[in-house]
RNA sequence: UCCCCGAUAGCUCAAUCGGUAGAGCGGCGGACUGUUAAUCCGUAGGUUGUAGGUUCGAGCCCUACUCGGGGAGCCA
């Protein structure tokens, strides 16, 4: 009976009989009439040793084309091995060989490879130890999220893909058109520049497939909003699109992001839901993937297990950004940018609150409203806005979110003082104009949370397959 | 987009002052072995990222471009 090795190796017993099936990682010939063949097929972080004896079929006219990468299936008994390295083993008695890989051209070799060289084989490196176990994480990283969510009542939404909004303008957007051939060419026309977004229906383009431009969105939470202010606590987690050309370890142009909506939070019961959220996957991960983790901290991060401890043990501090400011003028260190009270911190600050100064998670609060976007709720110092930001370690930014204007009057001039057109804003707008009530929300980068917990360098290491400025092969 | 660094065998890298290309790993062949990053012996493998320039001669110096890495900005 076919199984997986997870099953095998948690449900299993030696004298069990069994057939496992998956790409080969080595294979080792002994002159006492066998060979030695380790199989895995992704299932866990561990690979089978199948034992296969040369009097068992199948063994004579494929057993050289068992090489690295190729596929097998093979059928046996379980026993205890005697050899080192593994608890159980599979007693062959009969391979099959499925599909082979020329050892000549496999790319993947017996040896550590590049993380650079193993990008540009993105259809391959999912056999590698680290990037199974990078997925297998990020697959339950993603269920403890919804997990989390669902667990107390908040609704999944799907929020739009393509959009015509520009939300908080957070950044240049990839533009959606129908291809060349299936437009209408007799509408042939220039692109129209960023600041013609959000057109009002009475400017409807006959040329666009949806009658004004469009985009990939670059963020749900607007409309995550209309269903926090109807339906209740809600949470949208799926692709987020970002035009800008940075090139970091820390920016992708597609990524995945969570942003849960909820109505009647105010800005403190915001910040104690991102802090709970952070510390149940970190709990989770180090709960449900051991296996994976441990190899995490021997070959990637040796901190990669206390890291995660310390985040699930500790309480994130929460401290004003005037407060921040305050501590970073005095700390007596020379940064590259000036602190200054009005001015938004740079990567260099963040890091030395979260990582020297305090060293573990902070929450910075109440930031100037100047330099934070028109829908957060601006405190009655007028001076600041109720914005919140989650700092951790290595990582820097990882949540931004915030506590909403739920005033009409305040939102338009606050759009107004940001040179925004409310009017493009109907809707948004309409949603305080009719039973408008305090909400609040964040967002938390998927990627980004899958560095602080593989303890992984590259973001383009932590998704199937990153999508950068020059760079969409796979 | 800006700053810095890099590109040489399948992979990771070396090559002195500008003087005719090397190693380890991997592959292949063999030896040995309840092996497991196996070990030992042998062997093949190169338009030095692309285009131009300087020079008797360029992997090395110069220019441009392409791609990659690190940092910054933008942000999640």
């Amino acid at each position: 009976m076919y199984r997986r090795i997870a099953d095998l190796l948690k449900n299993a017993s030696p004298g069990d009989a069994a057939e496992i099936r998956g790409w080969v990682r080595t294979r080792r010939d002994s002159k006492g009439g066998f060979s030695f063949v380790e199989v895995n097929d992704g299932s866990c972080f561990a690979s089978l040793q199948a034992v296969v004896p040369a009097d068992v079929p199948g063994y004579e006219q494929s057993i050289k084309d068992v090489t690295t990468g190729s596929s097998v299936a093979i059928s046996g008994k379980l026993v205890d091995s005697p050899g080192k390295g593994q608890r159980l083993e599979l007693q062959a008695d009969a391979l099959r060989l499925l599909g082979t890989a020329d050892a000549d051209a496999y790319p993947l070799q017996k040896k550590r490879h590049s993380f650079e060289f193993l990008r540009e084989i993105a259809h391959l490196r999912t056999r590698t130890n680290t990037f199974g176990a990078v997925f297998r994480v990020r697959n339950r990283v993603s269920y403890a999220i919804h997990e989390f969510f669902q667990q107390r009542g908040f609704l999944y939404v799907h929020s739009p893909i393509i959009t015509t909004s520009d939300c908080e303008g957070a950044g240049a957007m990839f533009r959606v058109t129908a291809s060349r051939e299936s437009r209408d060419e007799s509408r042939e026309q220039d692109s129209p520049s960023m600041t013609s977004l959000n057109l009002l229906p009475s400017t409807l383009d006959p040329a666009e497939f949806f009658g004004r431009p469009a985009y990939l969105t670059v963020s749900g939470q607007l409309e995550g909003e209309i269903f926090a202010c109807s339906l209740g606590p809600c949470y949208t987690f799926g692709p987020t699109f970002r035009a800008e050309n940075s090139n970091t370890t820390r920016h992708l142009a597609e990524f995945w992001m969570i942003e849960p909506e909820m109505p009647f939070f105010e800005l403190i019961d915001n910040m104690a839901l991102a802090e709970e959220f952070i510390r149940h996957l970190c709990r989770t991960v180090l709960e449900d993937c051991q296996e994976d983790l441990a190899f995490f901290a021997d070959r990637i991060d040796k901190e990669a297990i206390t890291t995660l401890r310390m985040i699930a043990e500790n309480d994130f501090l929460r401290v004003t950004y005037t407060e921040a400011v305050e501590v970073l003028t005095q700390s007596g260190m020379t940064f590259d940018y000036q602190v200054e009270w009005g001015r938004d911190l740079q990567s260099e600050h963040e890091r030395y609150l979260t990582e020297q100064h305090f060293q573990r998670p902070v929450i910075l609060y109440d930031y100037p409203r100047t330099i934070k976007p028109f829908y957060m709720r601006v405190n009655d110092d007028g001076k600041t806005v109720r914005a919140m930001d989650v700092l951790v370690p290595r990582v820097g930014e990882i949540i931004g979110g915030s506590q909403r204007e739920e005033r009409l009057d305040v939102l338009e001039s606050r759009m107004r003082e940001q040179d925004l057109d409310p009017a493009h804003y109907w809707w948004y707008c309409e949603l305080r104009k009719y039973g408008t009530v305090p909400h609040s929300g964040f967002g938390l980068g998927l990627e980004r949370l899958m560095l602080l917990i593989t303890g992984m360098q590259n973001i383009r290491d932590v998704i199937p397959f990153p999508r950068t400025p020059k760079s969409a092969e796979f």
